[in-house]
DNA sequence: TATATAGGTTTTGTTTACGAACTCATGTGA
DNA sequence: TCACATGAGTTCGTAAACAAAACCTATATA
């Protein structure tokens, strides 16, 4: 199960996808941000008053998770208020969705103190959780995982 | 299936074992290291001369991943060599493995250039993916999923 | 006209990160 | 025995990132 040692990963951090999307989205702030933004916070105030970021980092963060196609930015207007901008996910962002309610899960597992606070059910109201699916669309176990290297 | 407007997050940042993990292992460094631990890496010089990452930087992350039970040291002896010490995973650090691979192919769907490095598949050789598991043993698909708050 | 609000940007210290060099204990070859 | 190599860090000076507060601008409301 723990892999034995190596000098090496398989892959060079270089050319790996993995490698990329933690460049993109591994760091505090734009976690947070794609935790609330999944909720469905969208507003720069919003995310301010809910993350307590300071104004500068979060205004570079959602630049950048625009810029990066993580999220997009629309106009709307309410009643009586001026035209606003939103940050909405886009569906990039959104696909996140899992991987987050994976970590979600992992620190009910192993940081929690107590009952879960959210947890994840379908409709039928049986829990949910995140796994591996293979092509039949049932679940794959952790040691049946295969790894394989393109040539 | 993105989530319509609202000004706060239904569990507060503060109560949300997400927010724990995130405050635990959402950096960069933090992310590189469990990447390179996940495929065997295990020793000092061997995370450092992969990542690049600055020696005093790679010190300070490798002992917080101690302290908070990601990674355990060891020592261990080559023949005709002294004893040194390894970070071998947990089985806390090793839980992150389907996290990290559910990135890895977000990361290959969205940010790859062309085929992906790595994939993952069942010994009978059908692609795996991450996805969402009912008590069944079914895949749930995301639309499906319902999210429960703690009274 | 004055005030409030949303959505930022500027300014100013304070951490943290970085890269290079240094340390220290052990092991190897000449 | 002496010089050199190796793994696993620590120390140091500089560069970048961060945090807190103040400031700015456009629009709406009193």
């Amino acid at each position: 199960m723990i892999p034995p040692r190596t000098r090496r990963s398989p892959v060079a951090p270089d050319h790996c996808n993995l490698t990329r999307a933690i460049a993109l989205i591994g760091d505090k702030w734009n976690l947070m941000i794609l935790r609330s933004a999944l909720y469905g916070v969208r507003r720069f105030d919003d995310f301010q008053s809910e993350l307590g970021a300071p104004r500068t980092v979060l205004s570079g963060r959602l630049k950048k998770l625009v810029t990066n196609g993580l999220l997009e930015t629309k106009q709307y207007r309410e009643e009586g208020s001026r035209a606003r901008k939103e940050y909405i996910l886009t569906e990039q962002g959104n696909d996140l969705r899992p991987i987050l309610i994976s970590l979600t899960q992992w620190g009910d597992k192993w940081l929690g103190s107590g009952e879960a606070p959210i947890s994840f059910t379908q409709k039928s109201g049986g829990r949910v959780q995140a796994g591996f699916v293979g092509e039949n669309g049932r679940v794959v176990a952790p040691e049946e995982l295969r790894i394989v290297l393109r040539k």
